[in-house]
DNA sequence: CATTCGATGTTGACGGTGGAAACTTCGGGA
DNA sequence: TCCCGAAGTTTCCACCGTCAACATCGAATG
């Protein structure tokens, strides 16, 4: 996985079993670094939604480009949130997990009472963002798209983001301003 | 990352050195196991576009949901084609990749030629789609929809790119194309 | 003030891993 | 028959995660 406890204690300037004295084992460790970055994680995307004003499409574009930046300007932490080797039910992992995924609900909450985004459960709108804020951060992250000429991930996050919520906002505006069909 | 040489040695019942004589190290063989797997997801997807009929909209959820499922029932093959130690540059992988790049750039073509997307780049909506493709999947994958109650992959693949869907065909109805639909 | 104790760190060992080098086997041409 | 090259083996090295035994040392307690 690229990183190792001794290379860890070397670059501290402290002997090799050091590290065992803080925590249980590496997974633990990287657990604890985990929690440490779903929580800076959750930090930037709130930062960047009350930074982006009341709009709602710009608050929405400007919280993806947050997931999507983070992922990119701290890969290690990124990794570490979604590692298959931390402790799944770590409560400061899972406390960190869920405080991005509650601005994610908050945010949909309030789409739906402005009627930007139609009614149905709010689940149903929160695979779709968490995927698509995923897909972008993990192929940022790994260059997947450099090779298709993609140069600027703003501008790809704000496409990708914008045309997701063309669909979303679709059936409220089908609701509330074309009332001839149906 | 969980795969050793040595116990696959050990499982094919031959020394742990055996390997090198086939790749030149373990880099190479993960490289050659990508590559593989790349044309294993491309045949995947292309089979469930032709067995999807000539329906639009059903031929994009089937291929996405083949995509998805590719990745949940073949999660070595899927994390060894996106892995970061393999040769970015082989070959036979870059070869594969293109595939499944070829599928979705074709179906575009597809789309727009009969007006069921809009014009526009056809990387504007290659971007968006790729990374709804990979998010769905790598949160399937590693499980992160479970603790959100979300039990069907199918239905969530199914909700989450149908919602994309709408987006982006909605360029295309909004330039007064009627839509055959309801 | 002296003692004790717990937190932190160190050393050294063990088994496992990727990898290199030298040696062995063996089957199919010349 | 001889020989060569492909495949496999053994041995060795450096590094890793982890554990056990030992050293240190500052603060709380008597």
């Amino acid at each position: 996985m690229g990183f190792t406890l001794r290379e860890l204690a070397r670059r501290v300037g402290v002997s090799h079993a050091a590290p065992y004295r803080h925590y249980a084992d590496k997974r633990a460790l990287l657990t604890a670094l985990a929690a440490e970055g779903a929580h800076r994680l959750a930090d930037a995307v709130d930062a960047a939604l009350t930074a982006a004003g009341s709009d709602l499409r710009a608050r929405f574009l400007a919280a993806a480009h947050a997931y999507v930046r983070f992922a990119i300007d701290h890969p290690g932490y990124f990794q570490a949130i979604f590692s298959a080797d931390t402790d799944l039910n770590d409560p400061a992992l899972v406390n960190g997990r869920d405080r991005s995924l509650g601005l994610l609900y908050r945010y949909i909450a309030e789409a739906q009472a402005a009627g930007y985004f139609g009614e149905g459960e709010a689940l149903s709108y929160v695979i779709p963002v968490f995927a698509m804020h995923q897909g972008l951060a993990v192929l940022a992250m790994s260059g997947a798209f450099a090779p298709l000429g993609v140069l600027d991930i703003r501008a790809a996050s704000d496409l990708a983001h914008g045309r997701l919520l063309d669909g979303l906002t679709r059936a409220a505006e089908a609701k509330g301003e074309k009332r001839t069909k149906a």
